[in-house]
DNA sequence: CGCAGTATTGAAATTTCTCAAGCCGAGTGG
DNA sequence: CCACTCGGCTTGAGAAATTTCAATACTGCG
């Protein structure tokens, strides 16, 4: 039975997520065996689509199986703010759970395939163990500290900094979900929408990444990030990585 | 008996402490049993003391009983860049329940009164009363919306929507927790820290709050902030308070 | 009264933005 | 196979927002 349940995609879900928990909380046997009782429902997305949008009730929590997701806040005028991106592995809207009405959207940033777990069923099983609650609770939390360097990035630091802080945090978590080459990863983003992230324009995006690039710190092309010199790409962003709680 | 707890601090802490949960939760007479078994530790800070800081692994949680506490980074040069403004009510540092390392500081804004939490013991009421897990959980993902504002707000818009935005942020909250007076409330900041929370200079704050206060939209004299015109206030700042999660 | 911290002002220096145009590479239809 | 188009990248240059520096007022408090 089990080799046959592994082969499902289901399966392959169950995996992932219980290895993402895991960093956070170590979980029982048991607790892994009521996790694998969650029904995920796999989509795909392509590039630019919405999965939630702003003002939303969800019934299911979205986990990154592939691809990148951004959640953005949309401003009166139609401007794009993103808040965060997510990489497989990433649990990106479980505050879905208990905060009812969605006060940002979540896109594709590129092709990107998802499985929805149902809030009731989450709920079912953290109502009967604290220690699964405690985890998913804690991704919650790491996500918290991430948005706040981005409050400290947009507020103190000037666009360079600004956007080597971001280079270095996006390689990390890559590395951390395990979904890094060495020290590069996937980054689909347009020079538009990193601007969108970092509060810039297109054109300070450019010229900065022009010069982050002419210094030989860092590659982004063809939606490939490559750090080329981590210790001057670091000082320059002024990043330290201890915000980023993954492991216990 | 009744009556004589009734009148300890203690007693007044999870007064408070049980009005907030139960905005995010519907609390049972259990659970509130349960909670009024913490044995809170009441402290008092002055302007400008450290709390807790960047790098601690702190044992309690903070309940905000009177005054004003903000959170901030400190970066490289020195430089502070404040997270977010916590009033009466509020808990601003759950989540080193299970972040065991502080991303950021705590300090006073002026003189404030706290009362501390011990882990273990929240730890324990929420293992066995997942409803009070999930009240307090949900407690920091309204935290985190408040946020993802912060970022939008610092990453979006220009200095006197930021303002703006700000105020009227600050002035609903003091609503929800019941410490403001009508349209206005306790704002315990200089210029500086105002600046340094909304990623401006002080010059710049400055000539921007006259502006906002010539234009008759909002008083801030001696620590205290008034709204004049808030329909106007909210639309300069863009301001929509569907992300202050607080009933649920 | 006088200090210390905070608020205010002026003016130059900087950063970042906007506008506008040109370029480049990938995919498409003829 | 090539011209064409579209989205994204790059560049130049003037405009705008914000910062910095440097003084000058306030204001509450000892």
């Amino acid at each position: 039975m089990a080799r046959r349940t592994v082969e499902t995609p289901a399966a392959k879900v169950h995996e992932q997520l219980l290895a993402k928990l895991n960093r956070h909380r170590t979980l029982s046997p048991a607790d892994s065996a009521a996790l694998s009782r969650l029904e995920p429902r796999v989509q795909n997305f392509s590039r630019k689509a919405d999965i939630v949008r702003q003002g939303d009730n969800p019934d299911t929590a979205v986990f990154v199986v592939e691809g990148m997701l951004g959640r953005y806040h949309t401003l009166a005028g139609g401007d794009r703010q993103y808040l965060s991106f997510h990489i497989a592995g990433d649990l990106p809207d479980i505050q879905s759970l208990f905060l009812t009405s969605m006060d940002h959207s979540l896109c594709a940033m590129d092709r990107a395939k998802i499985a929805l777990l149902p809030h009731e069923q989450l709920i079912e099983i953290m109502r009967r163990r604290p220690t699964i609650c405690f985890a998913f609770w804690r991704l919650t939390l790491a996500d918290a500290a991430i948005f706040r360097q981005a409050i400290t990035n947009l507020g103190s630091r000037p666009a360079v900094a600004r956007l080597a802080h971001f280079f270095c945090e996006q390689t990390v978590r890559a590395r951390q979900n395990e979904v890094a080459d060495g020290m590069s990863c996937d980054l689909p983003l347009s020079q538009e929408e990193l601007g969108q992230a970092m509060g810039l324009s297109v054109v300070s995006v450019n010229r900065t990444m022009q010069l982050l690039r002419r210094q030989g710190f860092v590659e982004f092309r063809g939606q490939r990030l490559t750090i080329k010199n981590w210790g001057k790409l670091a000082a320059v962003g002024g990043f330290d990585p201890s915000y980023l709680y993954d492991a216990e």
